[in-house]
DNA sequence: ATAAATATTTTGACCAGTCAGTATAATTTT
DNA sequence: AAAATTATACTGACTGGTCAAAATATTTAT
């Protein structure tokens, strides 16, 4: 039964993530994660080599389901301005899920440099957002709507706009800000691409 | 002798941030802050409360100090433009600073939901980063270089373009894409404040 | 089909190491 | 000598990881 392994393995990410977010992600132990499972001890470290690793897995997973929801935003809808909208409608999806999801790819983040493997997860994260960046702005100027130089680098800036305003909105701490913050990164990015 | 203890304090911060630097905030023990103070282990708990209480100082060391010198940079020059790109200067000051002084930053806006104290030393310097932002547009727009509708919203955004940029080219640690971050992070808020 | 044998998964006690903080002793300063 | 400062030994709490035994599931033999 390789999809029972497969099962549990997902169950212990999830645990991961849940204890993550309520006790903060270095304050949990290998103890939490089995408790939030509703495992014994041992369970973590017979389906994972080790805590960490199971981090790495919660981390590919967190980023991922970042990734395609994104995508899946966008692909709702048809012109460059609409994706760049949906987008960022996604990114700042609501000041509950940005507060958990966020916080934690910080704790990530933190850690990128001591962990070879969780950098190479967030090189992977970039790729899929710069590739969305592209596709807007590539899209944006066929239609006439964008004017940019540089596309990589426009793309690149996007992301750069979305992770500066997202960190910032979650640092002041103030739920209410966090419409502003999403309007006013849309702002700046429609002028960063000279949007008509 | 009160300046010995103030003395002794800052030796201690001093130590913390180069046990930090070492090897990373998260392994810096009591007993590494002692040996990089090249004190006992019992003098951090004599003039700290606690080591939580040695890294708040030595946040607000950090951000005081990177405060200064974004400020001292800009007052050495005239016009909106050059405050502009001498700030961006000094942010981007080189490859081995910012890794060593933002990674450690980065380790402490992931700490700043669970530390209170964390969180109004980090809004102190937004507040600052801030009164720049608003300093350079409203003197751009006086000089009639910059066109913004929302001065509040304008300063905001400079340092989230700042953050995000920094941050990118920290998480990919590709040491030579430095300038490419610094010249593109430029490039932007001045597209963003519609620089003429 | 049933029982025995084998493989897989789970449990939880345990170990070895770490570390913040404390207590007390020694030393230096005033 | 008294007070302030520093050194050192110690404690108590905690944690990641191990492992032998138990439970459960799967396969094989009768």
């Amino acid at each position: 039964m390789a999809g029972k392994a497969e099962a549990r393995k997902q169950q212990l990410i999830k645990a991961a993530f849940e204890a993550a977010t309520d006790k903060g992600y270095e304050h949990v132990t290998l103890q939490d994660i089995a408790d939030y499972a509703e495992v014994s001890k041992g369970v973590p470290n017979y389906y994972f080599k080790s805590k960490g690793d199971v981090f790495a897995h919660l981390f590919e997973w967190l980023t991922q389901r970042i990734f395609e929801n994104e995508r899946a935003a966008m692909d709702e809808v048809e012109t460059a301005e609409e994706k760049l909208q949906a987008y960022i409608g996604q990114v700042f999806i609501s000041p509950e899920e940005n507060r958990t999801f966020y916080q934690l790819y910080l704790d990530f983040l933190a850690r990128v440099k001591q962990e070879p493997a969780y950098q190479k997860i967030n090189a992977q994260f970039y790729e899929h957002c710069f590739s969305i960046g592209r596709s807007i702005v590539e899209q944006g100027i066929a239609e006439g709507v964008y004017e940019v130089e540089d596309v990589e680098q426009a793309a690149v800036m996007i992301r750069t706009m979305i992770d500066g305003s997202l960190l910032q909105w979650l640092m002041r701490g103030e739920e209410s800000l966090h419409d502003w913050y999403r309007d006013s990164c849309h702002e700046g990015i429609r002028r960063m691409l000279g949007a008509k």
